[in-house]
RNA sequence: GCCCAGAUGGUGAAACCGGUAGACACGCGGGACUUAAAAUCCCGUGACCGAUGAGGUCGUGCGGGUUCAAGUCCCGCUCUGGGUACCA
């Protein structure tokens, strides 16, 4: 018998679903309604890999699943269409970003109705609409134009805090603002100037400009992400980098912190998930407090979570870009000081924080003198302190602190034993329930109590205070590129003002080229007449998060043209009741989009504050990259079991051109032109030795599916040969959603050969045939013990195993022959979120009008389930010998007299006392003996 | 470095609450059907000892521990993946 007619049946399907527009959500039902959320992809150029759809289809299998219980869904899907690849893409090509980018999402498009995702696109959202993006803009200009206020723990119009400045300056104010603001009262506000006013403003707004660390590009005239930069050196180019600080537009989400630590308890995500959210914030409660330099005219302020060490310390360390340093260093240091900062100024955060083996950093000549104890303490810089957390400076705890312990023993500073129980010599003791010791009036009290001691000593001597920080820091939403939204503020007489919202959206302007300008300038500065009423335009552009912070209500009311989305809308849908997507945003788009969310909340315009109530991570599929490796120098490809013996490089090769990791010569050779004449030293695969007839072997890694790579296996490939009911099965029988998976087409015959049984179920030679007999007890028993089976997987969001009670189900029914519709008709209901094509096919064949789409979803009858005996498996001493049948239910003693009654039983323990009898119902006997 | 996750047969995996480790597949071996092949169906398949049997021993990355019982819980490691603030 021939393999079922995929092709066929998909386009048979799909040609239902469009003309009946089965996936068209209404905003109005009586049916309560649930949004599922996939996150939305960048559309690359190298299309949708098989990678993407393993979350879209899970999404997708619990939207029609949701469907068929009677709930009113809403699953859209739309593109996050700015970004970087685009921007490259045009840099090389001259081609608008706009026009490939389009392209993109054409494909993109095509190939998810291919895979049968069930999305209602008359939602579609692209962020690079400018239908779209003016409403970026117009959040832009809310955060631009709103404070946080402390008081009532809220965001509120910059017109309320104008009004509050008239009358009382900042006096009593009790909002998030930035470090040094200056205080100043009614008059001081009245009498600042346009300037002076819109310069304290900038102190408040959620929005605002700030200067901002950097890592600037001077030959390539940009700033660029830290994986942009390797080795401090352009990717592109291998141009130095050096960190600069500039004039950035920036989000004040550090106002939010407790907020959004505070609403991970509302939400339901995985606890890893919440956990990284919570670390990233790094909330930390300890001590801010001053030390007064030994020169008599500035202090040191210091942020520690350990006031209760300070009589431990032996000197202080101060980040090599702090303010100070310039100021205090001697003139004998100096030489030395400048050395180092030059050193350690183009050292990336991430490798300052990374290398903890090399210890470095230079005496300033400058003293603070202890509070406490008024002795002279050194003022030191070392790179280890991070100029962005705290204050930049810390007290060093030699005896408390593994990094300060290191520093010291580097340096041969002085270490003092201050918590108890600790051994100075060997390493720090940074424990919080010993006692403090050595330290006058903190003497014998538990770390804990100390803290607070120390802290009301502090607070006594006027020196420092209590403190909460948080590491989370304001986010910098500049970008001095292109392809992102124009940020709708102009400047008159150097004061950024707001373009009005009834001239949104401000649409980026067409560019000669899509690179900075020749003096350093962003793209935008190359436009024509980048004005507004006369007045220059911001020529930054936003980051990829900002409008994927908002698309999740865009979807709710996506033509809207008066509003980002009518309140009545965002009422009904909600909160997104199920958001799949990869665990890579755990900390930046998951929290920034919480961000904005809370903000909308705040100032009155959604009536939710945490966006997303269920979040699954699904894991990523990675690519099989394979490797061959050259000779340097030569264009001489040498087999891997053959590489150690030459100097070779590897490369990617495109994993097109391998089979079982053995590359295809010929289609090397016309893969790139350069290795047109590429010649070859090949092995024998057995003996591992030069042959001239043998393979050439390459290596495998496995990584991030990407295009660069070349480890990219497209979807399309795979419907082709198998059809898009395969690719879904098997993307879900690979594994738990969660992990990740390197992509292996070795299992996919399985789920094919499993389609196929279920289309003979179904079939005889190819003809539709069903039989209208009655099921039998031991048909209804498979059928409902499978409904229950998927009911359980998809409420876990546990397909593999669904797919698996599927095949079990299939072969179940298959040895039974059984071919009744009765069994049949709810079997393939339960089929349809997983293979919704040949569900549909099915649905049809058995004359029904409506899509299965519609179709109500089978009810399990409890009374096929239960079981009255059950296999107890014995096990001696805990190793399992042998089962026997027993009532599955009942009195514990009941069970045990039957079990130790029992025969078998009996039998093993001959000879043997018995020391002690477990017997769980419904599960084990254990007799444990001596 | 730091934060988060993962590791189970030749392979992908299952085991949901601490209770029969390896369901379901792939692959492999054998058989049926066929002139033959494909497709399909049936049987076997963790390792080792034993006779190919009965039966037994070992076995969930490594080292310890708790328990009648540990893949599952606790302590200490190793390796792999994700994130680390301008990739999205």
């Amino acid at each position: 018998m021939a393999d079922y007619q995929f092709t066929k049946v998909e386009a048979e399907a799909r040609q239902k679903w469009s003309e009946q527009q089965v996936y068209k959500t209404s905003d109005q039902s009586s049916k309560p309604k649930y949004y599922v959320l996939d996150m939305f992809p960048y559309p690359s150029g190298a299309g949708l890999h098989v990678g993407h759809p393993l979350g879209y289809i899970a999404s997708d299998i619990v939207s029609r699943f949701k469907r068929m219980k009677g709930f009113n869904v809403l699953h859209p899907m739309g593109f996050d269409a700015f970004g970087l690849p685009a921007e490259q893409y045009a840099i090389q090509t001259g081609q608008h970003p706009a026009v490939t980018t389009e392209q993109n999402i054409l494909r993109y498009v095509e190939q998810m109705n291919h895979i049968g995702l069930s999305y209602d696109w008359d939602r579609k959202v692209e962020t690079s609409d400018p239908d779209y993006y003016r409403w970026t803009q117009w959040i832009f200009l809310q955060l631009f134009d709103s404070w946080y206020d402390k008081n009532t723990d809220t965001a509120r119009p910059l017109s309320e805090l104008i009004a509050y400045f008239e009358k009382n300056g900042n006096r009593q104010l009790h909002a998030h603002c930035d470090e040094h603001t200056p205080a100043f009262d009614a008059s001081g506000w009245q009498n600042a100037g346009a300037q002076g006013q819109a310069d304290l403003l900038m102190h408040y707004r959620l929005a605002y400009l700030a200067e901002a660390r950097v890592n600037w590009c001077p030959a390539l005239g940009t700033v660029l992400a830290n994986d942009e930069v390797k080795d401090g050196v352009s990717e592109r180019g291998g141009y130095p980098v050096e960190i600069r600080m500039m004039r950035q537009w920036m989000m004040r989400i550090s106002a939010y912190s407790q907020r959004l630590l505070d609403g991970l308890n509302e939400i339901d995500w995985s606890d890893a998930l919440k956990e990284q959210q919570r670390n990233w914030i790094g909330r930390s409660e300890g001590a801010l407090l001053r030390f007064e330099l030994a020169d008599g005219k500035n202090q040191l302020e210091v942020f520690t979570t350990r006031p209760d060490t300070i009589f431990g310390v032996t000197f202080m360390v101060l980040a090599p870009e702090h303010a100070l340093v310039p100021e205090i260093t001697t003139p004998e240091q100096q030489a030395e000081v400048e050395a180092y900062i030059t050193k350690a100024k183009n050292r990336s955060e991430r490798e300052r924080m990374a290398d903890v083996k090399t210890v470095s950093g230079a005496f300033t000549g400058a003293y603070v003198k202890h509070p406490f104890t008024g002795k002279l303490i050194q003022v030191w810089i070392a790179d280890y302190v991070l100029a962005g957390y705290g204050t930049g400076a810390v007290m060093a705890v030699p005896g408390g602190d593994e990094r300060d312990w290191r520093f010291a023993r580097h340096y041969k500073l002085n270490i003092l034993d201050v918590i108890e129980g600790s051994d100075i010599e060997t390493g720090a003791n940074d424990s919080k329930d010993a006692r403090i010791i050595n330290s006058d009036f903190l003497n014998g009290l538990p770390a804990k109590a100390a803290i607070r001691k120390a802290i009301e000593a502090m607070e006594a001597k006027g020196i420092g205070k209590g403190r909460i920080q948080f590491r989370l820091r304001d986010a910098i939403f500049s970008r001095q590129r292109y392809w992102g939204e124009p940020v709708p503020i102009y400047f008159e007489n150097g004061i950024p003002k707001a373009i009005p919202e009834d001239q949104l959206p401000l649409r980026l302007p067409a560019v000669d080229k899509y690179l900075p300008t020749e003096d350093g300038e962003p793209p935008l500065a190359r436009a024509q007449n980048w004005q507004f009423n006369g007045h220059p335009i911001e020529t930054t552009t936003m980051p990829g998060w900002a409008g994927s912070s908002w698309y999740f209500l865009r979807y709710m009311d996506p033509e809207n043209k008066t509003t980002f989305a009518d309140r009545s809308k965002t009422d009904y849908w909600n909160q997104v009741d199920l958001y799949l997507g990869g665990s890579e945003h755990a900390t930046g788009h998951l929290l920034y989009a919480r961000f904005w969310n809370h903000f909308l909340f705040d100032r009155g315009f959604i009536g939710f504050k945490e966006p997303f109530k269920k979040l699954v991570n699904q894991g990523m599929i990675q690519g099989k990259s394979n490797f061959v490796f050259r000779i340097e120098g030569t264009n001489t490809f040498v087999s891997a079991g053959l590489k150690s013996q030459y100097k070779t490089s590897a490369l990617h090769v495109d994993v097109n051109i391998v089979h079982q990791e053995i590359l295809d010569l010929t289609a090397f050779k016309s893969w790139r032109d350069e290795y047109s004449g590429a010649e070859f030293i090949l092995e024998d695969p057995t003996t591992g030795t030069i042959a001239e007839n043998g393979i050439y072997r390459c290596e495998t890694e496995v990584e991030k599916m990407s295009k660069s790579k070349w480890n990219v296996v497209n979807p399309d490939d795979i419907i082709a040969q198998y059809g898009a009911d395969t690719l879904r099965l098997y993307e879900m029988f690979l594994g738990p959603l969660e992990d990740a998976k390197p992509w292996d087409t070795h299992g996919i015959e399985g789920v094919y050969r499993f389609l196929n049984k279920v289309w003979r179920l179904y079939h005889q030679d190819d003809v539709f045939s069903l039989s209208q007999e009655t099921a039998t007890e031991a048909e209804l028993k498979i059928l409902h013990r499978t409904i229950r089976k998927i009911e359980d997987g998809i409420d876990r969001y546990s397909f593999n195993t669904c797919v698996s009670a599927f095949m079990i189900c299939v072969n179940e029914l298959q040895s039974l022959k059984c071919r009744k519709q009765a069994i049949l008709e709810p079997f393939i209901c339960l089929l349809s979120p997983f293979a919704p094509f040949l569900g549909e096919y099915i649905w049809q064949a058995m004359g029904h009008n409506n899509s299965i789409v519609h179709a109500p979803f089978p009810i399990c009858d409890e009374q096929y389930l239960t079981d009255d005996t059950y296999d107890y498996p014995v096990q001696e001493n805990g190793k399992m010998r042998f089962t026997i049948t027993l009532p599955k239910q009942g009195d514990k003693v009941a069970l045990e007299q039957l079990a130790l009654s029992h025969e078998k039983v009996q039998q093993l323990l001959q000879g043997k006392a018995l020391k002690k009898l477990v017997v769980v119902p419904g599960r084990i006997v254990n007799l444990v003996v001596s």
